[in-house]
DNA sequence: ATAAATTGCGCAATCGATTGCGCTACCTGA
DNA sequence: TCAGGTAGCGCAATCGATTGCGCAATTTAT
């Protein structure tokens, strides 16, 4: 119950002035003699008067509200996007609401549709994992609001998207692994509903292709819940004994897996290979260092928010598909090791 | 630049009714017969017309709108609060709004105002690490907006707060430490100008007191820049070659120190034994796993939350100091050694 | 000295939704 | 049949800030 605020017809009723003149002494209007504007400033501040946005942008159609909805506030990667966004965003003089939808299309869709009742100028939209279609963003093209998807992306056709280049880094991944002689790797993938699962594997599978390297789906773990992790990973290890290296696709996967590694005693890189995606703070802090290729938060994030204000302030509707490179980061757990001579690592 | 949107005047033309039907048919008023009711909610939904919440809530003195700032998206705690506030902020039908100060106390200052603009009504605020007295805050209470600090604050008389029991959570890390055996321990702690630092830091030297075993100044590390962390610790070891293990008050000090103690050959526990105050991810996904003392970031986000709407619902300004207490989570790191025989570790 | 220009400010409408009050039918009962 | 009741809806004010226009007082130009 927020108490009655000062209004302008407070300042106004203090000094015998009306509404209209305290609004433009405020604004530094060129109407005004600069003694009023000293006099209305000086009281406004004795009282101190918050001017109420609600009022002013009933009449404006903007907000310089931009409003970003993320599945959840993920350990990894989404913290840094969010600095990243932040700091374009507070660059052009917007303001950035985040909100969560747990993972879940009814909360997804209650939140855009309270991006309408915000007003907010534009929406950044991390799809949920329950998200199969994009119907529900139809209410902010009702709207004219700008809309961005990032990171988790189903196929679209209609909306401005940026991604990693997910296809490419699984294929880069893949090479890096063959180019260090390991024809026998195991790839850890997360759920193939989501795209970028999808197409990390998909580009995954194209490196050894493109290499001559066969590659059995047996050697494809596509995780949905973590806790599988561990018997799929020892199936793995059972069914190939000769394995070489270890492909996760996300944070997540990686440090359960290295886990999972350390834990049976598996020496990285002298047993098992290991190379990741990462967004570079995990394969830090676990030892040993992870190579990975790097998915920077805050670049995407910035990327992101050039984007969607170029769209707000040009009223631009042209559909982009900017696809963001990962750039290699080596950290020595991945060995090379002579082709054919798998189970003879050395460094 | 937000298109024209579909507005109560544009369904009452439509249907040659006045603005004020058409408001109390689409809230069910009484007065309105049902087949009016009808009538319009089937234009209302052909013209798929959104409510304009700023004028609504023009007149309205709420905004059902509950800001949270919070210093940075840091990795670990901050996800698991903001989905605890989260919860139980849409189970009352608030909206959750998360703003970033990046540790900087000109932002602070200036979401604080954002949230007074916004109407919000309730503020929950983690402080900046700049930030030193709470005069920024007065505003809120001019506007009525009751806020809520936690997790890092500065000692207040005037707010209510809500904290784990940092004093209690050191002191209890030092009592479990010595009741294992441990008489030469390193406390690794973080800025000693943040309230948070320096009370887990005095509960552990508490713990020590009580327990008649003394504590050098040489084996607490205060560690303000992460990248002295390596530093500090070599000096720690080479001032105590006797030392038997290492508590860290958080978690990305854990992290950090696991791997420094992983990367000089040093087993857990049987060389040096590690203590942590965590939220429980890092200890389970770290190998060996860590034991630590748990403070749940859901717990803390949903209580918060509770108090925080309690007050804005019975308008009560009374303050309240909130201190929850950790959880212990025994999870091997913490060898059992004989007194007075360190060095000789056993499980 | 008088017309013209400028300065400084107020009136009233506006944004979109809500609400107290009043008005017009139609309906009921005696 | 006519007073009284009720159902169903509209008028106008309101929330707080903004803005086009107009108007009076003062200054400038001729």
């Amino acid at each position: 119950m927020a108490g009655n605020r000062v209004t302008l017809k407070d300042i106004a009723k203090r000094l015998g002035l009306s509404m209209p003149t305290i609004s433009r002494a405020l604004a530094d209007h060129p109407d005004i003699s600069s003694a009023t504007k000293d006099r209305v400033r000086e009281v406004a501040q004795a009282l101190s008067y918050i001017p109420n946005y609600r009022a002013r942008y009933l009449r404006a159609k903007h907000s310089r509200l931009i409003a970003l909805i993320v599945p959840e506030m993920n350990m990894f990667f989404v913290p840094s996007m969010i600095t990243g966004i932040n700091r374009v965003v507070q660059q052009n003089d917007y303001s950035l609401i985040v909100f969560q939808s747990d993972n879940s299309i009814v909360q997804e869709r209650r939140l855009v549709e309270y991006c309408t009742h915000l007003s907010a100028d534009g929406v950044l939209l991390v799809l949920s994992s329950e998200t199969t279609d994009l119907l529900h963003l139809d209410i902010l093209r009702d709207c004219s609001i700008p809309v961005v998807l990032l990171d988790k992306t189903i196929e679209t056709a209609k909306h401005t998207t940026i991604t990693i280049d997910d296809q490419e880094a699984g294929r880069e991944a893949a090479t890096y692994l063959i180019d260090h002689g390991h024809t026998r790797s195991i790839g850890v993938f997360g759920d193939q509903r989501q795209r970028i699962s999808s197409q990390r594997l998909k580009g995954f599978r194209r490196g050894h292709a493109d290499n001559g390297i066969p590659i059995a789906d047996t050697q494809i773990l596509r995780v949905t819940l973590i806790d599988e992790l561990e018997a799929q990973l020892d199936r793995a290890f059972h069914d190939h004994p000769d394995l070489t290296a270890i492909f996760t696709m996300t944070d997540e996967l990686l440090v359960r897996t290295h886990y999972l590694l350390m834990k049976r005693g598996i020496r990285i890189p002298d047993d098992v290979s290991l190379l990741a995606i990462s967004d570079g703070e995990a394969p830090a802090f676990l030892h040993p260092n992870v190579t990975h290729l790097r998915h920077a938060g805050v670049e995407v994030g910035e990327r992101t928010g050039h984007i969607l204000i170029g769209m707000i302030e040009h009223n631009s509707d042209a559909m982009m598909d900017v696809r963001i490179r990962t750039t290699l980061v080596e950290l020595g757990s991945v060995a090379t090791i002579a082709p054919r001579t798998a189970r003879t690592a050395r460094r």
